[in-house]
DNA sequence: TGATGAAATATTGTTAACAATTTTTATTTC
DNA sequence: GAAATAAAAATTGTTAACAATATTTCATCA
C-alpha cells in the first residue's frame, strides 16, 4: 500500500467508473472473452457494494460485452463466428457512410487534426509501444465518426468497436497483424483530402476486411487470474 | 385461493413482460414522449414488485426510450430534433445496406412473403385499422432487415424502429400523413423482385424523407393519465 | 396577492439480511 | 479408480426496511 488513496484495497469506484474501466480492460485485450465475472470478486476488487457490480454487470450484457445467464452469473462475451461477421460488416456500411457525409464537409482544420493523430499513432508503432498504438488507431476511426456528426452512427460504431476486441481474441488471436494498419489510415486521410469518397470507401473496405476475413473458429485458451486481467497496464508485473 | 395465477388487480408479469408492454405502448403511439414514469404506481399497475421496475426503466433509459435523471425520476424520451434527423439519417443507411445484400439473394419464397405482408397491410388501411396497419408497416421494415441476414443491422433497425414513434410525436404529430406509404411499400418490393438495388435504394430513400423531411420544433402538448395510456388498446373506452 | 420558508408527503436510492440455486467437496459404493 | 450421492460452500437473486432527496402543501409575513 504506497502511493494511491486508500480506503479498503482500492478506493471506491462508482458505477460509472467500474463500467469504464471493465470496459477498457476489454478494449486493452486484458480480458479475454470466457472469462467468468464473480460479483463479489469485483466488488471487492473495486472496492464497491455488490449491487453497484450487479448493475455494471447488467449494462454491460446489454451492451453484448458480457453474457448473462439466471442464476450462473456473467461471463465475458464470446461472439459467434456469424456475429464478428455481422459486426464488420455493419461497420463497413458505418463507416462509409460516415466517409461520404465527412467528406463533403471536411475543412482543413479537420484534416489536420487527423493527420496529427495519425502522425501520433505511426510514432508509437516505431517506439514499440503497441498499447497505445492501439489506442490511437482506435481513436482515429472514433475520430472520423465524430467528425461525420451523426450522433447515432457514432453510438452505432462505437458498439461495435467496443465488441470488437472481443472477436479478434475469440477467432483470430492476438497477434500484431491483427491490428489496423497505419498507412491505411493515411491513405484514407489523403483520399479525403482529396475529395475522393470513392477511393476512401474502398481503401475503408480493404482495410476492414484485411481483418473481417481472417475471422474463423480457433482453439480455446485457459483461464487466467481475473485480478491480475484487471491492473491497469502500467502496475502490471513485467514477465 | 383458485389457480394462483391472481395477486392483486393485475396478474403478475415478470420483468421481459413489463418490458415488452411498455415499448409496445411506444410503438403504437399511446405513450406521449415527457410523460412521467413512478415507480410505485407502474408496480402496482402490472403487480409486480418495485425492483423489478427499477430494473425495467434502467433497462428503457439505455435504449434511450426513456430519460432517467438521478433522484428525479424516468419519463418517456423527447428526443431532440438532431436526434430525430440523425435516426432517420441512420435508418436510411442501414435499410439502403439491408436491400443491397438482401436483392443479391432474394428468391421467389421471399418476394411472395413480402407480398402477402403487403396485402394485409392494404387491407388494414382500406377497413380504416389504422393500429394494425401501423403494425404490419412496422413489420414490413423489420422483415426487411431480416431477410437481409445481418444479426447486427437487424439490432440497430430495430432500435431505430422502437425509438421513431417519441421523434414523430414530439416533432411531428399523430397524424395518418406521417406514416409509412403502403405503396411505396410495394414499390420497393417491385423493386426488389426485378433485382434493381438502385431503384429500390432509391425509392426507400424517398420514402424515409417523406417523413424525415418534416421533422421540426412543435408546440408542447399535456399530460395524459398514465394508467389510461399503458392499457392496450383493445380495452380502452371509445371516445 | 405573492414571496418565503418550514413542515408534510411523495419519490427515488441503498443496504443488509435472507432465500434460491449452483458448484464444489467429501463420502460411499461398486 | 469411476460413478453416484449427499453435505457443505459459494454464488446469485429478492426483499423489506431504511436513508436520502425532491416535491407539495400550507402557514406566515411583507
Amino acid at each position: 500500500m504506497s502511493a494511491q488513496i486508500d480506503k479498503n484495497e482500492t478506493t471506491g469506484f462508482s458505477e460509472d467508473e467500474v463500467l469504464r474501466q471493465i470496459e477498457q480492460a476489454v478494449l486493452d485485450h486484458r480480458l479475454p472473452p470466457g472469462t467468468k465475472l464473480k460479483e463479489v470478486q469485483l466488488a471487492n476488487l473495486f472496492g464497491v457494494k455488490r449491487g453497484t457490480i450487479r448493475k455494471v454487470l447488467t449494462r454491460l450484457a446489454h451492451s453484448r460485452l458480457v453474457d448473462q445467464t439466471p442464476n450462473r452469473g456473467a461471463t465475458v462475451a464470446k461472439p459467434s463466428v456469424k456475429e464478428g461477421r455481422d459486426l464488420f460488416a455493419t461497420r463497413r456500411v458505418i463507416e462509409s457512410a460516415d466517409l461520404e457525409t465527412l467528406i463533403a464537409s471536411a475543412d482543413d482544420r479537420m484534416i489536420r487534426h487527423l493527420k496529427k493523430l495519425l502522425e501520433r499513432e505511426e510514432k508509437a508503432y516505431r517506439r514499440g509501444d503497441s498499447e497505445l498504438a492501439l489506442k490511437l488507431s482506435v481513436d482515429f476511426h472514433r475520430e472520423l465518426a465524430a467528425m461525420a456528426g451523426n450522433s447515432v452512427l457514432e453510438e452505432y460504431l462505437n458498439d461495435i468497436i467496443r465488441r470488437t476486441p472481443l472477436v479478434i481474441l475469440t477467432h483470430l488471436g492476438n497477434d500484431e497483424e491483427n491490428r489496423c494498419r497505419n498507412q491505411e489510415h493515411v491513405a484514407i486521410v489523403d483520399a479525403i483530402e482529396q475529395g475522393n469518397v470513392k477511393k476512401a470507401v474502398k481503401i475503408m473496405h480493404r482495410h476492414l476486411l484485411q481483418i473481417e476475413s481472417k475471422i474463423q473458429h480457433k482453439p480455446e485458451t485457459p483461464q487466467t487470474d481475473l485480478a491480475t486481467l484487471l491492473r491497469p497496464p502500467g502496475e502490471r508485473v513485467p514477465a
